[in-house]
DNA sequence: CGCTGCCTTGATCTTCTTCAAAACGTGTGG
DNA sequence: CCACACGTTTTGAAGAAGATCAAGGCAGCG
């Protein structure tokens, strides 16, 4: 209402193009998959690995795509998209450093059922399907890690399927701001700014509601002062309050 | 209308108690999760699995306990929700022989983020987290099998969300109904009837409408020529038919 | 300054839920 | 074998939540 802000959310791109040696040993050493590794472990699967760059809003991966790749977002984010031709589209999640998208299993000929888009500059780390499979069956602790990391991913899109299926859109809407905050949040003047380019539109695409529903959802959360916000960006004053939204299914 | 016929759902179960060894073995063969070994190996593996049978409607495991083990499926029929608390239930799916439900991955304390009942009388396959996780250090294919499971499950998910999401309840009925032929499908009086007790109720909870909305669609399913059923059970006549409304999401 | 693309807001309309009651099927006990 | 009682299914009418349609406002940018 008042004083208004600038767009705050920062880019976390490093430059588009370089991924250093050094630095993509951190990122595999980081990365979820291939943590508790040996340095010659390490070394053996970087090289398995190539790095790409790709500029803002540009499409990495299509669906309908020969799935034949597993990528690693290093820096940048990352839009997974379950979109399907028909008109039914979702935004499956947002994916930050260090989480992974593609094809992670495919032998034969699969095909990618997400689209990936850049949601800013970003680099990724790249492996053929092949080399994965190689990379599982060589590294006993790999393959444990993936079944631990999918495990948790199918565990997040039941609640979501079950919040999808159950819940009114304002229990979603909070719901979903909660977790983009935990996810992607920095903290900023006291609040927790939702580090992302997120519009409305986008929003709303991401728990299955209208952009103008997204808005006006929004608003009144605004209104209540349970979020601040601006266009292309929200902070989360509230978290509490919000929390018990997701939690009343009776109002 | 005319005649009516009795509930033709057969039982797929087993005795409930007795899962002999050499049934035990076949299924271990034959479970997706261990394909393509060698019989020495199997021999290992089933040495660490128990059998427990459960009764019909008997909950097996519930949200929230203590998640210790895997369970696959041997005979009969089992229902996995998600259910938290607060009165948001979702039937996830309906699961046959040679599927897994229970802790994949867990180390730690975790615990279980569904609930398995028993659809009818069942014999399945335990295995405890640690011995299920030596399983996958020793056998590199068990993990790279058990990776490609957990893959088409998150596709799944995302299929079934997307439709959670956007479409109507018509377009999720026919969807729905279709998913459960071809997976629970069995030849009768030249249709395909789904093979597992489903009352409108549980319809309704696969794809988040209300009881009311799940009977009136299903009647007109029936008055369209497209199904046939009765109190507990659904047929499939015209799989086209419901297929053209799984596409048509504009009408 | 004015363009373009997001965002907001309002009015209407559709879909689905909710509440209520009746009809039906199925298994039970007489 | 029949009658009854229970849970499921069906159907109706009213209501609410959200989608849709249509303008208008505001921010950022050339």
């Amino acid at each position: 209402m008042s004083h208004h802000h600038r767009n705050p959310v920062h880019s976390l791109a490093g430059p588009v193009e370089h991924c250093s040696l050094d630095l993509r040993r951190k990122l595999i050493r980081e990365s979820p998959f291939f943590s508790n590794l040996e340095p010659g472990q390490i070394d053996e699967i970087n090289s398995r690995f190539r790095d790409v760059g790709f500029s803002a809003n540009k499409t990495i991966l299509r669906e309908g795509d020969n799935a034949d790749s597993l990528f690693i977002v290093a820096t940048g984010l990352v839009k997974l998209y379950s979109a399907s031709g028909d008109g039914g589209i979702l935004l499956i999640d947002i994916l930050k450093p260090g989480e992974h998208f593609g094809s992670v299993a495919g032998f034969g000929p699969e095909c990618y059922e997400e689209t990936a888009v850049a949601a800013m500059d970003c680099c990724l780390l790249k492996i053929s399907s092949e080399n994965f499979h190689r990379v599982l069956t060589m590294h006993p602790q790999v393959a444990v890690r993936t079944v631990e990391i999918l495990s948790h991913r199918v565990r997040f899109s039941h609640e979501l399927m079950r919040r999808l299926g159950s819940y009114s859109a304002e229990n979603r809407s909070a719901w979903l701001l909660l977790r983009l905050g935990e996810k992607l949040g920095r903290p900023w003047e006291g609040k927790n700014l939702i580090n992302a380019p997120v519009s409305r539109e986008e929003l709303a695409a991401m728990i299955g509601i209208t952009t103008e529903t997204a808005s006006r959802i929004v608003s009144r959360f605004q209104k209540k002062g349970l979020i601040e916000s601006g266009r292309g960006w929200i902070a989360i004053k509230d978290p509490e309050g919000l929390k018990k939204l997701t939690e009343d299914v009776f109002d």
